[in-house]
DNA sequence: TTGTAGGCGTTATCAT
DNA sequence: ATGATAACGCCTACAA
């Protein structure tokens, strides 16, 4: 590899010159530049980015963590973030770290090593120690945490969406077409973001003086999420009031409910109206069509690196909360 | 930041001592040992990636450039090289880079700026000069290339499943159930992977003497793929002496004709019979759960990294070529 | 077993 | 407008 000495003495000039027109804010006169640039296009050169980063503080790069065993939503949202970077002249290193705590400080450390300039931070399930952790390192380095993991007074910045609100947003829509009977199928287990949408089932239900029913509230498997839709809304439609309505706090859930729906001869949405959450591809794919509660993932990871820059360039502003809203996508299945 | 000289004036011993006892491979008094590794904990001492960088010449880091708009199974092949590059200690770099030649180049160099030990480049149709540039690059730094871009006799590694070979297998079936009229549907435009799918189809028929039939054989937008295939299905069931089977270049394909065969009221498997290609998760979610001919993603990906291990270790290897098997996955579509 | 000194490629400061 | 020089944090002969 050619060197910033190389590119100088090949151009005759100093090594200072060279470096002053990489980085082109100096004034040069129209010749050197001519020789200097002929020269690197010769050589080839590439400059160091490690040399440069032991001068200067930004590296130009962000780190996004994300737990092993990831799903289709959150593809798309590293594709946002990619694109905004990228857009953006910053480089992402991705590191699928698992939910084990100790990984990901060993992740964290690796990255201050490399002194990102940012970190995103995915995770299902809070672990403290690992916040507290966030919190300090985000005095020097922008941290953004992408789920509902955080207290409400940590020092410390997210983006997600507001999943209370959204399914809240959807099991109205479900009253309002006159489903009185809703059940809700929930994750097993600490999912931070499956217990805010659960909240917003309640709060639905509570909003329009409906009755909660635990017998209408089903836990499902995150792991299996098909078979474990498939089984809970079984136990569902066996009872003797079954409800007049499903939603759900995935699609795949979803998805699980209706495969056992249209097995069991129940029409969709004639008997049973059935809406999952996130707006996955294959709701529209799958027949009928499933209705969703729609959080654009691209757009999160948008909004994410956007917020990433910001924190970048202003440190003053320390750390900011973005709650985004999403929608409702009505297709077939209510 | 605490660097490594905090360290030793904290320990007491000097910046070699620390560096030494860093590297772990020089021998140190079991005291010294202890007062530095105490000074390095209360320090929080991490040491920096790039003056580390400066002096080795590994990174132990590699770069994935990939095409922006990328499909699940990449992102399981994905998976498959975080993994196991993780486990080896390696840090992965990601690029999104689209079809652009002159963006694939532009990452490319930030690559080599960052002193990546090694290239892994997706991408679905071959660009001449980025090819000559990757040889000239894999002289340096191992580059391995994870699609049919190469031509025969070109210096750089691959890693990919031979699709015609297990396309040939996929006919060979549905010929053996007793199948002659084969429909294929094939992608639009220049995909490699895909031209040698098609060539594995063709290679089936002729093996059994079969005459080929241009009539069915249909080309399908990619970037549709559903309603693509949807369309071209109905083209195929329409036709005077229509097909008994139809295979697929990808899933995607053969899902959506499946969608407008079931729609047509022809029955699958008895009427026709209709195998994917990809084995995606949602071959198994939908009904009847598609054949297919099955390429093990995560596989791939971590087969792509070991070669990369192999490469990186010994450069004496240059290249190599790895063409990887598939095997057929029978649902209920055949 | 431990320490000294030089250099990796770049940027920034201060001269010229 | 250009150049000499020091420093960034680390590793590695070589010396003690």
């Amino acid at each position: 590899m050619s060197t910033i000495y190389d590119v100088a003495k090949r151009a005759g000039v100093s090594k200072t010159t060279v470096s002053k027109i990489l980085s082109g804010k100096e004034n040069v006169r129209q010749s050197t530049l001519d020789k200097v640039n002929k020269a690197m296009e010769e050589l080839n050169y590439i400059p160091s980015h490690f040399a440069q980063g032991m001068r200067v503080a930004h590296t130009k790069s962000i780190a996004v963590l994300l737990p092993e065993q990831y799903n289709y939503g959150l593809s798309e949202i590293l594709r946002g973030i990619e694109e905004t970077s990228a857009m953006h002249g910053y480089t992402m290193i991705v590191c699928s770290t698992g939910i084990d705590a100790n990984m990901q400080m060993q992740y964290l450390r690796e990255m201050i090593s490399r002194q990102v300039d940012g970190i995103i931070f995915f995770s299902y399930a809070r672990i403290d120690k690992n916040i507290e952790y966030l919190i300090e390192l985000n005095k020097k380095t922008p941290v953004i945490v992408m789920d509902a993991l955080l207290h409400e007074n940590e020092a410390l910045s997210s983006v997600r969406i507001d999943g209370e609100k959204l399914t809240q947003k959807a099991v109205q829509y479900l009253i309002d077409k006159g489903r009185t009977r809703i059940a809700y199928i929930k994750a097993l287990g600490k999912y931070t973001a499956g217990f805010e949408r659960y909240l917003g089932y309640c709060a639905a239900l509570e909003e329009n003086h409906i009755a909660y029913d635990p017998k209408l509230v089903k836990e499902a498997d995150f792991k299996n999420h098909l078979t474990a839709g498939y089984e809970v809304t079984h136990e569902l439609i066996e009872m003797k009031d079954p409800p007049d309505a499903i939603m759900t706090m995935t699609d795949m859930f979803a998805i699980g409910a209706l495969n056992c729906l249209l097995e069991a001869g129940i029409r969709v949405p004639e008997e049973i109206n059935v809406m999952g959450f996130d707006n996955i591809p294959l709701c529209s794919w799958i027949r009928p069509k499933l209705s969703t509660a729609s959080q654009n993932q691209h757009h999160v990871g948008r909004t994410a690196f956007q917020l990433m820059l910001e924190l970048i360039q202003d440190p003053q502003i320390g750390f900011r909360r973005m709650l985004l809203q999403g929608e409702l996508v009505i297709r077939d299945t209510t």
